[in-house]
Parts: C-alpha cells; structure tokens; sequence
DNA sequence: AACCCGTGGAA
DNA sequence: TTTCCAAGGGT
C-alpha cells in the first residue's frame, strides 16, 4: 500500500532529526549504562521532569558497577520524588545483574539486555537502538500515537496485540544503519510535534503524505480506550511528637517491601473504612473523583441536610478510628490531641484524602495485647490511664524495626512519597 | 486481560 | 477545575 509513503516517511523523518534533536543530558555519548538509566527514568515520565533526577543520579552512579554497589535506602532517596518507585530497585537488581554476568558491561545482545530487571519490549528496543544501532523498534506511546495518524491505524492503542503489531511496523521503517536516530526521531516527533491535543500539522515534517490527516482524522487518532478513574481512600494519618529523649521528634515508619510506595518512609497512617466500608468513607465514595480535597468542606454541606456531622465531630470521629486502628494493627498507642489539616495525593489508581492528626506517643503494646489495646484505646482519648500507663511502659519499650523517631535533620535520609513530604515541610516550617 | 505501580505539566 | 497522559513493566 504505502512503501513510497513509508519510505517518504523515514527519509524525511530522519533528516528532520539530525536538524532539531534536543541537547539531552543522556545524548552526550552512547555509553548503554547511560541509555539504560534515561530510559527508565523516562517511563511515563516527561522529559523536563527526568533531567535534574538524571544528572544527580550519575554523579552519584556513574557506572553499573557502582550502581549496584551502593545501599538500596541511598538508590531509593535518590529517585524520591521521580514515583514508581520499583524501577529504581529494579533498575539496581539490573546492575548487579550486569555486573555478576557481564563482567559490569551493558552486553550487546538483546535477548540478555530484555532479561534485566525493569527492562521491558520498549526499553529493550530502545537500548539496544540507541546503544548499539541495532534495527530493533522501540514503540512507546509516542510512536503508537505518531503511527497511528500517519498510517491512518484505528486499532485501540490501549491493547496489547496494537502494540505487537506497531512493533513489526515500526521495525520495517528503520533506515538502514540509523535505528538509534530514527528511533529517537520517532519519539522526538511525538513530543514536539505530533503532540495528543492539537497536534503541529503544520511544521511537521511528513505531513504531506499523512493519511491520518488527509482523512481529517488527526484530532481523533490515535483511538484509545479510556482508563479507570482512581478509586478515591480517606487516610488518617498521625504526626506524633515524643516525650523525653525523643522530645522535638516524630515517630515514622518504613513500608513493606513490596506493593504500593514499597521501603518508602510516611507517617503512621490507617485507611478510615468505618462501618466496615472497605474502600474508603461514605463521604469519599459520594464525593467521587476530583473533589477529595474538600473533605471539611463536604462534611460541613452535609451538616446541612440533617444527619451528617460537622466537620469537629467528623474529625473527632476520625481520631478515635485512628487511635484504635493503630493500636491494632501496630500496637501503637497513641492520645490524638487535635486536627492538623488536610493533604490531597494522587496516584494512577487511587486517590489519597490524608487527615492529619497531632498525638502524643502512649507505648507501644505486645502482640498479645493487641486486642484489648483496642478497647483501651477507645477509652484513652479522654482518660488519665493513659498517661499512668505510658509514662511507666513507655522508657524501656525497643522501638519496631520498621519505625524512628526523627526531626527534620533526617529529611535529607530517608525517602518519602511526596505527600509526607509536603506535611513534614509544612508542619516543621509552621513551628518556626 | 486487567490490575497494580507516582508525579507533575499542559490545556 | 478536570482531564489527559508522559521515552512502561510486573504480575
């Protein structure tokens, strides 16, 4: 059908390249260690946003050899803020690979590369292009959007089979001995040019044989399958301060290894589901998408319509769920003393609404007590015990392995997804 | 195939 | 404000 109109397409893609690419950090040299750790960081993640994590993270890890080499916390701290945060403890499974396999070389060979922890079709495509010049396509959402108008291809980018059949297209569009450039030419033409909204017909360089924009269809393609929108959480988190030596500290734990902001360090925090209600408040679940920011706000609308409660009850209520809860999950016992605020965060597939609370540190209980430090939790809020009890327990109980107590020194250690960020930020600034 | 995984910029 | 989605991979 179009072996003019491709060959059109490559020739004239290509050369446009070479006139306007970028001056990119990771287009310095075609070091593969350098390629491998762009393209990672550049997973779902803009260009502007990667290049200040990317210059730090080689300074600090030059090599594949010292990469792997260094403590996975200090790996870690450095992508804190990038997000998907298993591509940097894969990308450092990676290294060791190489470096226990390859001798720490980066090996020219695409079944080896494809193999490494985190590197997938795209970015086994995009190494072995733009490191080596082998004719391997590398097919993200740019190319599948760039295709898609210039082939006039009506395939649903959001299933896989698309991808496998772009992959064969693009692969017969590779100039021969230029599959590093025209790769990236590709990409750059998606980014610049062939954007999503309101793409730049008119200084794009193939247009004159683009069948999606002959057809008039530009505006429509590439179709794509609408993804589902994040399930909104309500969290209850704990800024609590300690007592005696660890006055002027806050406690913090590290999460699990795996799973959702896996090793990352946060607040003490529990989902509010009450009444049993697995997926979040009533509230939030009425709210919906978008509007999770407002909880107070929506709390005190409610007030109007009768039953619902004010925002101080809501909030009450929220400090005694959180005040069992934690002593539940984590025998952690604390005495909620006031509501701090409110911080909204978002991820692909939830929506965090995170209440923050201020307590005091009680004890920690023994497992075997879990169950009755729930009741006694309850009762704590208002109680005298409970300093009784804590003041006595509390000076010779070992801290959890997963917890510490911090000030804000200790900011500059350990990784936090950005919302603990952001309210340890303001919480420490507010009590200067 | 359908989820799970962060964050920020642009329109 | 809301929506989209960016040089995707793992399970």
């Amino acid at each position: 059908m179009t072996t003019e109109a491709a060959r059109y397409f490559s020739r004239e893609l290509l050369s446009w390249y070479l006139e306007i690419r970028r001056d990119l950090p990771w287009r310095q040299n075609r070091d593969p260690y350098r390629v491998w750790v762009s393209e990672i960081m550049l997973q779902q993640t803009r260009v502007d946003t990667v290049i200040p994590f990317y210059e730090r993270f080689m300074e600090k890890f030059p090599t594949a050899a010292a990469l792997a080499e260094a403590p996975e916390a200090e790996v870690l701290k450095s992508w804190e803020g990038l997000g998907y945060y298993s591509r940097a403890r894969n990308l450092q499974a990676g290294a060791r690979e190489v470096v226990s396999l390859h001798g720490g070389v980066v090996p020219d060979d695409k079944e080896a590369v494809a193999s490494l922890r985190g590197v997938g079709p795209y970015t086994t495509g995009a190494i072995m292009s733009i490191a080596f010049n082998r004719p391997e396509p590398a097919v993200d959402g740019n190319v599948m959007r760039v295709l898609s108008r210039y082939f006039c291809l009506e395939e649903d980018i959001a299933k896989p089979a698309t991808r496998v059949g772009i992959e064969k297209l693009a692969a017969s569009l590779i100039p021969e001995g230029s599959a590093g450039d025209f790769n990236q030419a590709l990409m750059e033409l998606g980014a610049l040019v062939c954007t999503p909204k309101s793409p730049g017909c008119l200084t794009c360089p193939v247009l004159q044989h683009c069948e999606g924009r002959m057809a008039g269809k530009e505006h429509i393609l590439p179709i794509k399958t609408k993804a589902k929108p994040p399930r909104p959480e309500t969290r209850l988190a704990a800024i609590i301060t300690g007592s005696g030596e660890h006055a002027g500290r806050i406690l913090v734990r590290q999460r699990p290894e795996s799973g959702l902001l896996a090793q990352m360090w946060e607040l003490p925090h529990v989902l509010f589901a009450p009444g049993g209600d697995s997926t979040g408040s009533t509230a939030a679940k009425r709210r919906g998408r978008g509007a999770a920011a407002k909880a107070a706000a929506a709390a005190a609308a409610e007030t109007a319509a009768g039953a619902a409660p004010s925002a101080l009850e809501q909030h009450a209520r929220q400090a005694e769920y959180m005040s069992r809860a934690l002593s539940a999950e984590e025998g952690l016992l604390v005495r909620p003393t006031s509501w701090w605020g409110e911080m909204e965060h978002v991820f692909s597939h939830i929506i965090w609404d995170v209440q923050v609370f201020r307590a005091e540190f009680g004890f920690w209980v023994q497992s075997a007590a879990k169950q009755e430090a729930v009741t006694l939790a309850g009762a704590a809020a208002e109680s005298a015990v409970f300093y009784e009890a804590s003041s006595a327990a509390a000076e010779s109980q070992a801290l959890p392995a997963n917890y510490r107590w911090i000030g804000p020194e200790h900011m500059k250690e350990l990784a936090f997804p950005n919302v603990f960020v952001r309210i340890l930020r303001d919480y420490w600034n507010e009590l200067d």
